[in-house]
DNA sequence: CGAAAAGTTGAACTGAATCAATGCCGGTGG
DNA sequence: CCACCGGCATTGATTCAGTTCAACTTTTCG
Protein backbone atom coordinates (compact mmCIF):
# COMPACT_ATOMS: atom_id res chain seq x y z
CA UNK A 1 0.00 0.00 0.00
CA UNK A 2 1.07 3.53 0.54
CA UNK A 3 2.19 3.61 -3.58
CA UNK A 4 1.32 6.61 -5.51
CA UNK A 5 -0.07 5.77 -8.82
CA UNK A 6 3.22 6.74 -10.87
CA UNK A 7 4.90 4.09 -8.92
CA UNK A 8 2.14 1.56 -9.20
CA UNK A 9 3.01 2.78 -13.63
CA UNK A 10 6.37 1.89 -13.03
CA UNK A 11 5.33 -1.33 -11.25
CA UNK A 12 2.81 -2.15 -13.75
CA UNK A 13 5.65 -1.71 -16.23
CA UNK A 14 8.13 -3.80 -15.38
CA UNK A 15 5.80 -7.03 -13.76
CA UNK A 16 6.06 -8.98 -17.38
CA UNK A 17 3.05 -10.62 -16.32
CA UNK A 18 0.00 -9.51 -15.53
CA UNK A 19 -2.75 -12.10 -15.36
CA UNK A 20 -6.58 -11.91 -14.07
CA UNK A 21 -7.43 -14.91 -11.50
CA UNK A 22 -10.34 -15.92 -10.14
CA UNK A 23 -12.28 -15.67 -6.62
CA UNK A 24 -11.54 -18.29 -4.21
CA UNK A 25 -8.03 -18.96 -5.82
CA UNK A 26 -4.07 -19.54 -4.10
CA UNK A 27 -1.51 -17.16 -5.10
CA UNK A 28 0.99 -18.68 -2.43
CA UNK A 29 0.05 -21.58 -0.73
CA UNK A 30 1.51 -22.66 2.81
CA UNK A 31 4.87 -24.11 2.77
CA UNK A 32 5.80 -23.03 -0.49
CA UNK A 33 8.91 -20.97 -1.14
CA UNK A 34 8.34 -17.57 -2.77
CA UNK A 35 10.51 -16.94 -5.99
CA UNK A 36 7.99 -13.82 -6.53
CA UNK A 37 6.82 -10.62 -5.35
CA UNK A 38 2.89 -10.46 -5.80
CA UNK A 39 1.15 -6.87 -6.69
CA UNK A 40 -2.35 -6.75 -6.26
CA UNK A 41 -3.72 -4.46 -9.36
CA UNK A 42 -7.72 -5.26 -8.94
CA UNK A 43 -9.74 -7.14 -6.26
CA UNK A 44 -9.09 -8.05 -3.01
CA UNK A 45 -6.92 -10.73 -1.88
CA UNK A 46 -5.76 -12.01 1.48
CA UNK A 47 -3.36 -13.51 3.98
CA UNK A 48 -4.41 -16.57 5.95
CA UNK A 49 -4.06 -19.75 7.76
CA UNK A 50 -6.44 -22.96 8.17
CA UNK A 51 -6.87 -24.33 11.45
CA UNK A 52 -6.91 -28.01 11.45
CA UNK A 53 -10.25 -28.04 12.09
CA UNK A 54 -10.53 -26.62 8.74
CA UNK A 55 -11.24 -23.16 9.83
CA UNK A 56 -9.71 -20.39 8.01
CA UNK A 57 -8.84 -17.43 9.41
CA UNK A 58 -7.57 -14.10 7.37
CA UNK A 59 -4.62 -12.21 8.71
CA UNK A 60 -4.85 -9.66 6.45
CA UNK A 61 -6.86 -8.38 3.67
CA UNK A 62 -4.43 -6.99 0.54
CA UNK A 63 -6.31 -4.37 -1.81
CA UNK A 64 -5.53 -2.61 -5.17
CA UNK A 65 -2.13 -1.27 -5.15
CA UNK A 66 -0.90 -3.94 -1.95
CA UNK A 67 2.36 -5.74 -2.40
CA UNK A 68 3.56 -8.40 -0.77
CA UNK A 69 6.50 -10.48 -0.20
CA UNK A 70 9.01 -7.91 -1.08
CA UNK A 71 11.35 -9.75 1.70
CA UNK A 72 11.02 -13.30 -0.41
CA UNK A 73 14.84 -13.47 -0.70
CA UNK A 74 15.03 -13.91 3.02
CA UNK A 75 12.51 -16.26 3.41
CA UNK A 76 11.92 -19.40 3.75
CA UNK A 77 8.73 -21.81 4.08
CA UNK A 78 5.44 -19.48 3.75
CA UNK A 79 3.92 -19.80 7.06
CA UNK A 80 0.62 -19.03 5.53
CA UNK A 81 -1.19 -18.73 2.45
CA UNK A 82 -2.53 -15.76 -0.01
CA UNK A 83 -5.68 -15.98 -1.88
CA UNK A 84 -7.92 -13.84 -4.09
CA UNK A 85 -11.34 -13.03 -2.03
CA UNK A 86 -12.83 -11.73 -5.66
CA UNK A 87 -11.25 -11.85 -9.47
CA UNK A 88 -8.17 -10.36 -9.17
CA UNK A 89 -5.92 -8.75 -11.66
CA UNK A 90 -2.22 -10.05 -10.08
CA UNK A 91 1.63 -9.10 -10.88
CA UNK A 92 4.56 -10.71 -10.18
CA UNK A 93 8.06 -9.69 -10.11
CA UNK A 94 10.36 -11.93 -9.83
CA UNK A 95 12.74 -11.18 -7.06
CA UNK A 96 15.64 -10.01 -9.66
CA UNK A 97 13.45 -7.44 -11.13
CA UNK A 98 12.38 -6.49 -8.06
CA UNK A 99 16.10 -5.78 -6.61
CA UNK A 100 16.54 -3.90 -9.50
CA UNK A 101 13.78 -2.02 -9.68
CA UNK A 102 14.49 -0.13 -5.88
CA UNK A 103 18.05 0.14 -7.28
CA UNK A 104 17.17 2.51 -10.18
CA UNK A 105 13.78 4.10 -8.01
CA UNK A 106 14.87 5.21 -4.24
CA UNK A 107 11.53 6.47 -3.71
CA UNK A 108 10.14 2.92 -4.72
CA UNK A 109 12.32 1.38 -2.50
CA UNK A 110 11.48 3.78 0.18
CA UNK A 111 7.99 3.28 -0.48
CA UNK A 112 8.53 -0.31 -0.33
CA UNK A 113 9.58 0.05 3.25
CA UNK A 114 7.21 2.45 4.06
CA UNK A 115 4.69 -0.06 2.74
CA UNK A 116 5.93 -2.18 4.93
CA UNK A 117 5.71 -0.75 7.83
CA UNK A 118 1.94 0.15 6.79
CA UNK A 119 1.51 -3.36 7.06
CA UNK A 120 2.87 -4.39 10.60
CA UNK A 121 0.56 -0.97 11.70
CA UNK A 122 -2.55 -2.74 10.00
CA UNK A 123 -1.74 -5.96 11.96
CA UNK A 124 -1.07 -4.22 15.57
CA UNK A 125 -4.03 -2.41 15.13
CA UNK A 126 -6.44 -5.55 13.87
CA UNK A 127 -5.21 -7.36 17.25
CA UNK A 128 -6.86 -4.40 19.20
CA UNK A 129 -9.78 -4.82 16.53
CA UNK A 130 -10.20 -8.58 17.22
CA UNK A 131 -8.20 -8.23 21.30
CA UNK A 132 -10.84 -5.19 22.59
CA UNK A 133 -14.00 -4.48 20.35
CA UNK A 134 -17.46 -6.08 20.17
CA UNK A 135 -18.53 -7.45 16.92
CA UNK A 136 -20.00 -3.99 15.48
CA UNK A 137 -17.66 -1.87 16.11
CA UNK A 138 -15.16 -4.42 14.58
CA UNK A 139 -16.79 -4.21 11.66
CA UNK A 140 -17.28 -0.37 11.39
CA UNK A 141 -13.39 -0.06 11.94
CA UNK A 142 -12.64 -2.18 9.06
CA UNK A 143 -14.88 -0.52 7.38
CA UNK A 144 -12.76 2.60 8.30
CA UNK A 145 -9.68 1.64 7.49
CA UNK A 146 -10.80 -0.21 4.11
CA UNK A 147 -11.60 3.72 2.92
CA UNK A 148 -8.70 5.18 4.22
CA UNK A 149 -6.56 2.71 2.49
CA UNK A 150 -8.70 2.80 -0.76
CA UNK A 151 -8.93 6.44 -1.01
CA UNK A 152 -5.19 6.54 -0.81
CA UNK A 153 -5.59 4.57 -3.99
CA UNK A 154 -8.32 6.32 -6.23
CA UNK A 155 -10.36 3.44 -5.44
CA UNK A 156 -13.22 5.17 -2.78
CA UNK A 157 -14.71 8.77 -3.14
CA UNK A 158 -17.15 10.54 -0.46
CA UNK A 159 -17.44 7.30 1.61
CA UNK A 160 -18.06 4.83 -0.81
CA UNK A 161 -16.47 1.86 -2.05
CA UNK A 162 -16.75 -1.10 -3.61
CA UNK A 163 -16.08 -4.26 -1.18
CA UNK A 164 -16.05 -7.47 -3.45
CA UNK A 165 -16.16 -9.89 -0.56
CA UNK A 166 -18.71 -11.79 0.90
CA UNK A 167 -20.09 -11.46 4.82
CA UNK A 168 -18.20 -14.76 5.53
CA UNK A 169 -14.88 -13.30 4.50
CA UNK A 170 -15.64 -10.83 7.11
CA UNK A 171 -16.50 -13.16 9.79
CA UNK A 172 -13.04 -14.72 8.89
CA UNK A 173 -11.32 -11.73 9.78
CA UNK A 174 -12.43 -10.38 12.34
CA UNK A 175 -13.15 -13.61 14.23
CA UNK A 176 -16.87 -13.79 14.81
CA UNK A 177 -19.52 -16.20 12.98
CA UNK A 178 -21.12 -14.81 9.82
CA UNK A 179 -24.55 -14.80 11.38
CA UNK A 180 -23.09 -12.31 13.71
CA UNK A 181 -21.30 -10.47 10.95
CA UNK A 182 -24.74 -10.52 9.06
CA UNK A 183 -26.77 -8.76 12.82
CA UNK A 184 -23.50 -6.56 13.14
CA UNK A 185 -23.98 -4.98 9.42
CA UNK A 186 -28.46 -4.84 10.42
CA UNK A 187 -27.16 -2.79 13.53
CA UNK A 188 -24.97 -0.73 11.61
CA UNK A 189 -27.55 -0.11 8.78
CA UNK A 190 -30.07 1.03 11.39
CA UNK A 191 -27.88 3.34 13.36
CA UNK A 192 -27.70 5.32 10.17
CA UNK A 193 -23.67 4.98 10.20
CA UNK A 194 -23.44 2.84 6.46
CA UNK A 195 -25.39 2.16 3.30
CA UNK A 196 -24.29 -1.29 1.88
CA UNK A 197 -26.47 -2.64 -0.37
CA UNK A 198 -24.24 -5.65 -2.81
CA UNK A 199 -21.16 -5.18 -3.31
CA UNK A 200 -21.39 -1.58 -2.59
CA UNK A 201 -20.61 0.22 -0.12
CA UNK A 202 -21.12 3.93 1.96
CA UNK A 203 -19.92 5.42 5.26
CA UNK A 204 -22.89 7.51 5.64
CA UNK A 205 -21.64 10.17 8.21
CA UNK A 206 -17.84 9.07 8.26
CA UNK A 207 -16.95 11.48 11.62
CA UNK A 208 -19.72 9.74 13.21
CA UNK A 209 -18.35 6.10 11.91
CA UNK A 210 -15.01 7.17 12.91
CA UNK A 211 -16.24 7.67 16.54
CA UNK A 212 -18.01 5.00 16.98
CA UNK A 213 -15.46 2.68 15.73
CA UNK A 214 -12.80 4.66 17.70
CA UNK A 215 -10.75 4.64 14.51
CA UNK A 216 -7.96 6.98 13.87
CA UNK A 217 -6.20 6.76 10.78
CA UNK A 218 -2.98 8.01 11.76
CA UNK A 219 -1.20 4.33 12.02
CA UNK A 220 -1.96 3.84 8.22
CA UNK A 221 0.80 6.56 7.85
CA UNK A 222 3.96 5.37 9.59
CA UNK A 223 5.66 8.30 7.80
CA UNK A 224 4.14 11.13 9.05
CA UNK A 225 5.82 13.06 11.80
CA UNK B 1 14.49 -12.30 18.71
CA UNK B 2 16.77 -14.98 17.25
CA UNK B 3 19.72 -13.08 17.60
CA UNK B 4 22.85 -15.26 18.62
CA UNK B 5 24.60 -15.15 22.01
CA UNK B 6 27.26 -13.48 20.23
CA UNK B 7 25.39 -11.30 18.58
CA UNK B 8 23.98 -10.00 22.11
CA UNK B 9 27.32 -9.69 22.80
CA UNK B 10 28.51 -7.09 20.04
CA UNK B 11 25.03 -5.58 20.77
CA UNK B 12 25.65 -5.16 24.42
CA UNK B 13 29.34 -3.97 24.41
CA UNK B 14 28.20 -1.56 21.62
CA UNK B 15 25.21 0.13 23.33
CA UNK B 16 26.89 2.63 25.39
CA UNK B 17 23.47 3.06 27.69
CA UNK B 18 22.25 0.06 29.28
CA UNK B 19 20.44 0.50 32.28
CA UNK B 20 18.08 -1.23 34.32
CA UNK B 21 13.96 -0.01 34.52
CA UNK B 22 11.55 -0.61 36.92
CA UNK B 23 8.43 -2.49 36.31
CA UNK B 24 5.22 -0.73 34.14
CA UNK B 25 7.56 2.38 32.87
CA UNK B 26 7.39 3.34 29.42
CA UNK B 27 10.40 2.99 27.08
CA UNK B 28 8.64 4.53 24.16
CA UNK B 29 5.21 6.60 24.63
CA UNK B 30 2.86 6.79 21.82
CA UNK B 31 3.28 9.70 19.71
CA UNK B 32 7.10 10.24 20.03
CA UNK B 33 9.72 9.92 17.79
CA UNK B 34 12.26 7.35 18.18
CA UNK B 35 15.70 8.39 18.18
CA UNK B 36 17.18 4.83 19.56
CA UNK B 37 16.55 1.40 18.80
CA UNK B 38 15.93 -0.30 22.28
CA UNK B 39 16.88 -3.86 23.37
CA UNK B 40 15.52 -6.02 25.95
CA UNK B 41 18.35 -7.66 28.24
CA UNK B 42 16.33 -9.11 31.19
CA UNK B 43 13.03 -9.22 31.85
CA UNK B 44 9.34 -8.52 29.86
CA UNK B 45 8.06 -5.66 27.86
CA UNK B 46 5.48 -5.07 25.47
CA UNK B 47 3.84 -3.12 22.80
CA UNK B 48 0.64 -1.74 23.56
CA UNK B 49 -2.17 0.83 22.83
CA UNK B 50 -4.46 2.27 24.83
CA UNK B 51 -8.01 2.64 24.51
CA UNK B 52 -10.20 5.63 24.59
CA UNK B 53 -11.69 4.11 27.83
CA UNK B 54 -8.70 3.17 29.46
CA UNK B 55 -8.12 -0.39 28.81
CA UNK B 56 -4.86 -1.66 27.66
CA UNK B 57 -4.33 -3.85 24.89
CA UNK B 58 -0.63 -5.42 24.19
CA UNK B 59 0.17 -6.37 20.89
CA UNK B 60 3.41 -8.40 21.56
CA UNK B 61 5.39 -9.39 24.19
CA UNK B 62 9.17 -8.06 24.12
CA UNK B 63 11.67 -11.25 25.68
CA UNK B 64 15.29 -11.09 26.55
CA UNK B 65 17.09 -10.48 22.90
CA UNK B 66 14.19 -8.67 21.32
CA UNK B 67 15.11 -5.45 19.64
CA UNK B 68 12.78 -3.22 18.34
CA UNK B 69 12.12 -0.14 16.35
CA UNK B 70 15.40 -1.11 14.02
CA UNK B 71 13.54 1.15 11.67
CA UNK B 72 13.20 4.00 13.70
CA UNK B 73 14.84 5.71 10.53
CA UNK B 74 11.79 5.87 8.80
CA UNK B 75 9.44 6.23 11.37
CA UNK B 76 7.08 9.11 12.45
CA UNK B 77 5.84 9.50 15.56
CA UNK B 78 4.75 6.06 17.49
CA UNK B 79 1.21 4.80 16.85
CA UNK B 80 2.42 2.88 20.45
CA UNK B 81 3.95 3.03 23.29
CA UNK B 82 6.25 0.20 24.22
CA UNK B 83 6.53 -0.49 28.35
CA UNK B 84 7.99 -2.95 30.84
CA UNK B 85 5.65 -5.24 32.37
CA UNK B 86 8.74 -6.29 34.95
CA UNK B 87 11.88 -5.14 36.01
CA UNK B 88 13.88 -5.08 33.02
CA UNK B 89 17.64 -4.72 31.79
CA UNK B 90 17.03 -2.37 28.86
CA UNK B 91 19.72 -1.02 25.92
CA UNK B 92 19.12 1.70 24.27
CA UNK B 93 21.28 2.06 20.54
CA UNK B 94 21.17 5.00 18.99
CA UNK B 95 20.63 5.43 15.17
CA UNK B 96 23.98 5.57 14.07
CA UNK B 97 25.55 3.19 15.58
CA UNK B 98 23.25 0.79 14.73
CA UNK B 99 23.30 1.33 10.95
CA UNK B 100 26.84 1.19 11.54
CA UNK B 101 26.82 -1.77 13.54
CA UNK B 102 24.72 -3.32 10.78
CA UNK B 103 27.34 -2.36 8.39
CA UNK B 104 30.40 -3.99 9.66
CA UNK B 105 28.95 -7.01 11.04
CA UNK B 106 26.99 -8.52 8.49
CA UNK B 107 25.23 -11.70 10.00
CA UNK B 108 23.59 -8.85 12.53
CA UNK B 109 21.93 -7.01 9.58
CA UNK B 110 20.66 -10.34 8.21
CA UNK B 111 19.78 -11.25 11.94
CA UNK B 112 17.95 -8.13 12.18
CA UNK B 113 15.69 -8.81 8.94
CA UNK B 114 14.95 -11.92 10.09
CA UNK B 115 14.00 -10.76 13.76
CA UNK B 116 11.72 -8.65 12.35
CA UNK B 117 10.05 -11.17 9.80
CA UNK B 118 9.56 -13.00 13.04
CA UNK B 119 8.41 -10.77 15.02
CA UNK B 120 5.52 -10.53 11.96
CA UNK B 121 5.02 -13.82 11.88
CA UNK B 122 4.20 -13.52 15.57
CA UNK B 123 1.47 -11.10 15.22
CA UNK B 124 0.16 -13.35 12.37
CA UNK B 125 0.06 -16.11 14.64
CA UNK B 126 -1.66 -14.08 17.43
CA UNK B 127 -4.40 -12.58 15.51
CA UNK B 128 -5.02 -16.52 14.59
CA UNK B 129 -5.00 -17.08 18.37
CA UNK B 130 -7.59 -13.79 18.86
CA UNK B 131 -9.33 -14.77 15.73
CA UNK B 132 -10.13 -18.48 16.34
CA UNK B 133 -9.41 -19.85 19.27
CA UNK B 134 -11.38 -20.40 22.56
CA UNK B 135 -9.56 -18.63 26.54
CA UNK B 136 -7.99 -22.05 27.38
CA UNK B 137 -6.23 -22.87 24.33
CA UNK B 138 -4.78 -19.01 23.60
CA UNK B 139 -3.25 -19.28 26.94
CA UNK B 140 -1.78 -22.34 26.08
CA UNK B 141 -0.60 -21.30 22.45
CA UNK B 142 0.59 -18.22 24.43
CA UNK B 143 2.79 -20.37 26.59
CA UNK B 144 4.14 -22.67 23.81
CA UNK B 145 5.30 -19.45 21.91
CA UNK B 146 7.29 -18.01 25.12
CA UNK B 147 8.98 -21.70 25.83
CA UNK B 148 10.43 -21.69 22.08
CA UNK B 149 11.09 -18.05 21.95
CA UNK B 150 13.50 -18.22 25.44
CA UNK B 151 14.59 -21.27 24.69
CA UNK B 152 15.98 -19.69 21.86
CA UNK B 153 18.04 -17.52 24.13
CA UNK B 154 18.80 -19.95 26.75
CA UNK B 155 15.97 -18.73 29.42
CA UNK B 156 14.03 -21.58 29.05
CA UNK B 157 14.63 -25.57 29.42
CA UNK B 158 12.85 -28.70 30.00
CA UNK B 159 9.61 -26.86 29.42
CA UNK B 160 10.47 -24.54 32.29
CA UNK B 161 10.97 -20.55 32.45
CA UNK B 162 10.17 -17.89 34.42
CA UNK B 163 7.22 -15.88 33.60
CA UNK B 164 7.19 -12.31 34.86
CA UNK B 165 3.77 -11.02 34.09
CA UNK B 166 0.46 -10.93 35.85
CA UNK B 167 -2.61 -12.69 34.95
CA UNK B 168 -3.80 -9.02 33.92
CA UNK B 169 -1.12 -8.69 31.29
CA UNK B 170 -1.71 -11.93 30.07
CA UNK B 171 -5.01 -11.30 29.98
CA UNK B 172 -4.67 -7.56 27.87
CA UNK B 173 -2.59 -9.49 25.35
CA UNK B 174 -5.17 -12.68 25.03
CA UNK B 175 -8.20 -10.48 25.11
CA UNK B 176 -9.83 -11.79 27.56
CA UNK B 177 -10.61 -10.92 31.15
CA UNK B 178 -8.20 -11.39 34.12
CA UNK B 179 -10.67 -13.32 35.82
CA UNK B 180 -11.01 -15.63 32.71
CA UNK B 181 -7.55 -15.89 32.74
CA UNK B 182 -7.37 -16.85 35.87
CA UNK B 183 -10.16 -19.76 35.10
CA UNK B 184 -8.47 -20.93 32.33
CA UNK B 185 -5.07 -21.71 34.18
CA UNK B 186 -7.13 -23.39 36.57
CA UNK B 187 -8.03 -25.71 33.60
CA UNK B 188 -4.58 -26.18 32.13
CA UNK B 189 -3.22 -27.22 35.98
CA UNK B 190 -6.11 -29.21 35.87
CA UNK B 191 -5.77 -31.19 32.63
CA UNK B 192 -2.28 -31.57 34.00
CA UNK B 193 -0.70 -29.25 31.07
CA UNK B 194 1.35 -26.98 33.06
CA UNK B 195 2.33 -26.39 36.65
CA UNK B 196 2.09 -22.44 37.56
CA UNK B 197 3.63 -21.42 40.85
CA UNK B 198 4.41 -17.69 41.49
CA UNK B 199 6.49 -16.57 38.27
CA UNK B 200 7.54 -19.74 37.19
CA UNK B 201 6.21 -21.95 34.68
CA UNK B 202 6.57 -25.20 33.40
CA UNK B 203 5.12 -27.20 30.51
CA UNK B 204 4.22 -30.85 31.90
CA UNK B 205 4.02 -32.68 29.01
CA UNK B 206 5.15 -30.51 25.49
CA UNK B 207 3.80 -32.91 23.16
CA UNK B 208 0.20 -32.46 24.52
CA UNK B 209 0.65 -29.05 25.25
CA UNK B 210 1.18 -28.16 21.68
CA UNK B 211 -1.47 -30.98 20.70
CA UNK B 212 -3.92 -29.00 22.68
CA UNK B 213 -2.96 -25.20 21.57
CA UNK B 214 -2.44 -27.09 18.03
CA UNK B 215 1.35 -25.03 18.42
CA UNK B 216 3.47 -25.74 15.46
CA UNK B 217 6.68 -23.48 15.86
CA UNK B 218 7.48 -22.74 12.35
CA UNK B 219 6.71 -19.39 12.32
CA UNK B 220 8.93 -18.50 15.06
CA UNK B 221 12.06 -19.33 12.41
CA UNK B 222 11.35 -17.91 8.76
CA UNK B 223 14.96 -18.46 7.45
CA UNK B 224 14.03 -22.08 7.67
CA UNK B 225 13.88 -23.59 3.65
C1' DC C 1 -35.06 -21.18 -15.74
C1' DG C 2 -33.00 -23.61 -12.21
C1' DA C 3 -29.32 -24.44 -9.03
C1' DA C 4 -25.96 -22.83 -5.98
C1' DA C 5 -24.20 -19.30 -3.26
C1' DA C 6 -24.99 -15.54 -0.31
C1' DG C 7 -27.75 -13.17 2.86
C1' DT C 8 -31.36 -13.03 6.60
C1' DT C 9 -33.91 -14.39 10.62
C1' DG C 10 -35.33 -17.07 14.90
C1' DA C 11 -34.47 -19.99 18.97
C1' DA C 12 -31.66 -22.36 22.06
C1' DC C 13 -27.35 -22.63 24.02
C1' DT C 14 -22.64 -21.36 25.85
C1' DG C 15 -18.22 -19.10 26.58
C1' DA C 16 -16.83 -15.22 28.60
C1' DA C 17 -17.72 -10.62 31.01
C1' DT C 18 -18.92 -8.40 35.00
C1' DC C 19 -19.52 -7.59 39.73
C1' DA C 20 -18.34 -8.58 44.12
C1' DA C 21 -16.29 -10.91 47.82
C1' DT C 22 -12.55 -13.36 49.72
C1' DG C 23 -7.91 -15.25 50.20
C1' DC C 24 -3.05 -14.78 49.83
C1' DC C 25 1.16 -13.02 50.18
C1' DG C 26 5.25 -9.50 50.59
C1' DG C 27 6.53 -5.37 52.22
C1' DT C 28 6.53 -1.66 55.57
C1' DG C 29 6.22 0.76 59.64
C1' DG C 30 5.03 0.99 64.49
C1' DC D 1 7.69 -9.11 65.66
C1' DC D 2 3.38 -8.34 64.43
C1' DA D 3 -0.38 -5.55 62.31
C1' DC D 4 -1.64 -3.55 58.50
C1' DC D 5 -1.84 -2.46 53.68
C1' DG D 6 -1.91 -2.99 48.69
C1' DG D 7 -1.50 -5.69 44.78
C1' DC D 8 -2.44 -10.07 42.92
C1' DA D 9 -4.93 -14.45 42.70
C1' DT D 10 -9.12 -17.07 43.34
C1' DT D 11 -13.99 -18.09 43.51
C1' DG D 12 -19.20 -17.61 43.07
C1' DA D 13 -23.36 -15.61 40.94
C1' DT D 14 -25.39 -13.27 37.38
C1' DT D 15 -25.72 -11.37 32.86
C1' DC D 16 -24.69 -10.91 28.08
C1' DA D 17 -22.47 -11.17 23.62
C1' DG D 18 -21.84 -14.29 20.36
C1' DT D 19 -22.34 -19.34 18.57
C1' DT D 20 -24.77 -22.87 16.61
C1' DC D 21 -28.28 -24.94 14.10
C1' DA D 22 -31.82 -24.65 11.10
C1' DA D 23 -35.04 -22.65 8.15
C1' DC D 24 -36.02 -19.50 4.73
C1' DT D 25 -35.28 -15.68 1.22
C1' DT D 26 -32.70 -13.32 -2.15
C1' DT D 27 -29.27 -12.89 -5.47
C1' DT D 28 -26.12 -14.55 -8.80
C1' DC D 29 -24.91 -16.98 -12.62
C1' DG D 30 -24.51 -20.83 -15.92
Amino acid sequence: MCLSASDCAALEQISASVCPVERNVDLIREGEVPTEAIVVLDGFACRYKHRVSGARHIMAYLVPGDLCDVDASYLGRMDHAIGTLSACLVARIPRDALSELMEQHPSIARALRLAKLTEEAIAREWLVNLGTRPAVERVAHLFCELLTRLEAVGRAQEGCYTLPITQADMAEALGVSNVHINRSLKVLRQQGLVELRGRSLKLLNLPEVRAFAEFNPDYLYPSRG
